[in-house]
DNA sequence: CCCCGGCATGTTACCGGTATCTGCCTTGGT
DNA sequence: ACCAAGGCAGATACCGGTAACATGCCGGGG
C-alpha cells in the first residue's frame, strides 16, 4: 500500500535499506560503500548493485558524526565579487580535488561580524580546516579559531602575526615597491585613489607602504580620495576627473586596485591625455580586466593562484599526517610589478620635456 | 595535569562539558542554546555565561542527525569565472540571510560528470533544498534530484522540463529577440561568435533561437566561430579580426556573451570601423564589465538578481511550509534588450547609404 | 586429526545532539 | 485547603552511520 513499485522515494533510504535489499549485514555495505576492510568480490558486486538500485546516497551527517571525520576546509573570503577571490578558490579546489577534502565557502562582505557568524556557523560543521582571508579578525574569532583545534591559513596577507599558518605577500612592501618604481621612473606629483579604507586591510597597509616608500626620499601624497561602495570603471573614471582637474600637476595616479584604474586609464584616453608620458598609472592585482585592450595598466600581481595553491596543500599535509609538522608554517611570497604601459621605465627622456 | 586552566582547547567541547560547567543538565543546554522550549532566565543566563566562557561552539552534525534536519541550500552552478553565477549567488544569499537557510556552493565547470559527481556530495549532506543551474542533467543527476524528495529548483533557462520547479528566461527566445532587434535595425550580413558550444546549453539554445528568427526572414548566418576555453577580451578580438577579414561584408556580429564582445569592440574601435553604422555588434548578459567605456555594447540581461532571488524565495517558501504548495513552480522572465551604443534603433539613414 | 591463523562478516557500543515524555514544584481558583 | 494547570528541568530513546571487537569458517602444518 504505501511502498510504491519503484523510485518515488518515500522515507529517506539508510543503510538498512540496502542490507536487506543486498542480504547482508550493514556494516557490510558500509564497508563496500567506503571501500575500507576485506569483502568478497561478490558481496561487493551484490550490495554495489543494490545501493545502485535503490538510488542510496549515503548520509554524511551520520558518517561524520560516528567516524568524528569531516572531510570539509572552511574557506571563508571577504567577496565573490571581485575576481580575486574566486581565483584564488580554483587554486584551492584544484589542489583539493586531489584529496578526499571539499572546500565549502563563505562570504564576509568585509564586514567583522559577518565573519564572525560565518565563522561560527562553518566551525559547528567540524571542518578539517579553515583557509581565512586576511590577519584581521574580531577577538572572538581568534578565539574560535585558536580554539577550534584545526590547522588555520590565513591568505593574502603577511603584515602581521598569524593565529597559525599564514600565506601570502606583504602588502606594505607592495606599496613600497610600487612607489620606489614610480619615482624611479621619474614621477614626482603623486596622487592615491582608494577604497573604503577601514575595512579593507591589505588596501590600507599597501597605502601606508606607498606613503612611507616616498616619504623615505621626502615626497607626499599631492592628492587622494577614498570612496566606499564597489569599484566600478565609471568611479574610477569619475575620481580620476576630479583629481586632475583639482590638482593639475599631478603626474601620477595610483589605484587601490585595477578595476578603477583602468577606470582611469579610460578616462585618460578620452581626454587625450599622454600615458605614460605626462601622467603615469598604476592599479593593483593583475586583474586581467583588459587583457585585450590596447594599453594595458601597470600593476601588480599577488600570486593568488599560487596562494590558494599553497594554503590548500598546508591544510592537506596537515589532515593526512596527524597536524604536526607544518603548522606554524609562514610563507610570503614575492609580488612582481608588471609596468603594462601606463608606467614608464625610466625619467622621462627627450618626449616629454623636463 | 591533563587540563589547562583556560583556552588550549584539548578535546572538542561538548554540551556535557557546558552543562557540568553550569550545573544543569545536557537538554537544558541545548534548550538556552537553540532558544527552544521554556528556560528560567536564572538558568539561561548561567548556561549562557558558561557556553561563552568555554568558547562553545554547538555540533550541527550531530544536531541535524538528531534533528533530521539540515538547514543547508545546495547551490550549483557551472563556473565562478563567469560573474553571472556569482552574482545569482549573491542574490540567494541575500534571500537565505533572512531565513535560517545557509546555501552551499558547488562548481561543475560545465562538466556533466562533475555535476553528478558534485551533486551526489552534496546530497550525501542532506540539504533541505538544492538549486541548480541549467535543464540538462545526466540521466543519475535527475535521478538523484528526483529521488532526494527536497524541493529542487532549476535556475537560468526555461526551455525543457524540469525536474520540480524552474526560474529564469527562455534562451532561445532571447536569441530569437536578438535576432529580430538586429534585422529591424536593417543590418543583413549576419555573423556568430560564440563558445564552447556542446556544454553550454543555454548559449547553444540562444544560436538556435537566433539562426530560427533569421531563418524566418529568409536570413542565414553568414559567418560564423566557435572556440573553447575561457572567454576573454583578446580572443572576441582576435576572432572578430578574422571574421571580418575573412568576411568583409558582414555588417553585424552576435557574441555568445559580453566578454568576447566587448573584446570584439576594441578591435572595431581600434580599426577605426564605424559602429553601429557599419557595423553592428551584441552581445549577451549585461556584465556591466565595460560600465564606464565610451561605448557600451549592445547586450541582453536574463535578470540574474531576480533568477536568484525567486529560487530562494521558492526554495525557503517549500522548506518553511511542508512542501506542499509551490511545488513544481514555473517562472519564465522576460529578458531585456539594452541597445547601447552598437546597435542602431532603425535601418541607416543618411550615414550609410543603402 | 586438531589447532592456529587469517579472511569475511556480524555484533556492540558509541558519536553529540534533539524529540518526547515524565515528574516536580509553584500558583491560583473555588 | 485541595486540585488542576502550567512552568521548568531531567531521563530516555533514538538519528544513521562507523570503530573495534567478536565470530564463524576455511585450509594447512604439526
Amino acid at each position: 500500500m504505501t511502498d510504491e513499485p519503484h523510485k518515488p522515494a518515500k522515507r529517506p533510504l539508510t543503510l538498512r535499506d540496502v542490507s536487506e535489499a543486498s542480504g547482508v549485514s550493514e556494516m557490510t555495505v558500509s564497508r563496500v560503500l567506503r571501500n575500507r576492510g576485506d569483502v568478497s568480490d561478490s558481496t561487493r558486486a551484490r550490495v554495489l548493485t543494490a545501493a545502485k538500485e535503490l538510488g542510496y546516497v549515503p548520509n554524511k551527517i551520520a558518517g561524520a558524526l560516528a567516524s568524528q571525520r569531516v572531510n570539509l576546509v572552511a574557506v571563508i573570503i571577504p567577496s565573490l565579487g571581485n575576481m580575486v577571490f574566486p581565483q584564488v578558490l580554483t587554486a584551492i579546489s584544484e589542489v583539493l580535488d586531489q584529496t578526499p577534502l571539499q572546500p565549502v565557502v563563505g562570504v564576509t562582505n568585509y564586514l567583522p561580524e559577518r565573519e564572525e557568524k560565518v565563522l561560527y556557523e562553518m566551525l559547528s560543521w567540524r571542518p578539517s580546516g579553515v583557509i581565512i582571508a586576511g590577519l584581521e579578525h574580531s577577538d572572538a574569532s581568534k578565539a574560535m579559531l585558536r580554539g577550534a583545534g584545526i590547522p588555520v591559513v590565513e591568505i593574502m596577507d603577511t603584515d602581521g602575526t598569524p593565529i597559525d599558518s599564514m600565506v601570502g605577500i606583504s602588502h606594505r612592501r607592495a606599496g613600497r615597491m610600487m612607489a620606489e618604481a614610480i619615482m624611479k621612473a621619474g614621477y614626482r606629483k603623486i596622487a592615491f585613489l582608494g577604497t573604503k579604507m577601514p575595512l579593507d586591510h591589505r588596501a590600507r597597509k599597501r597605502f601606508e607602504g606607498f606613503t612611507e616608500a616616498l616619504a623615505k626620499k621626502g615626497l607626499e601624497i599631492v592628492d587622494q580620495e577614498f570612496y566606499d561602495g564597489g569599484s566600478s570603471l565609471a568611479k574610477g573614471r569619475e575620481m580620476t576627473a576630479r583629481v586632475l582637474e583639482r590638482s593639475p600637476e599631478v603626474d601620477f595616479v595610483y589605484y587601490s586596485n585595477d578595476k578603477i584604474g583602468v577606470g582611469g586609464l579610460l578616462h585618460c584616453l578620452d581626454a587625450g591625455i599622454d600615458v605614460p608620458g605626462r601622467l603615469g598609472l598604476a592599479g593593483f592585482n593583475n586583474i586581467s580586466l583588459l587583457d585585450g585592450f590596447s594599453k594595458r595598466l601597470a600593476t601588480m600581481d599577488s600570486g593568488r593562484e599560487e596562494i590558494g595553491r599553497r594554503a590548500a596543500e598546508i591544510i592537506a599535509a596537515r589532515v593526512e599526517a596527524g597536524s604536526d609538522e607544518m603548522a606554524g608554517e609562514r610563507i610570503e611570497l614575492s609580488p612582481t610589478i608588471s609596468r603594462g604601459d601606463t608606467l614608464r621605465a625610466r625619467p622621462a627622456g627627450g618626449d616629454y620635456p623636463e
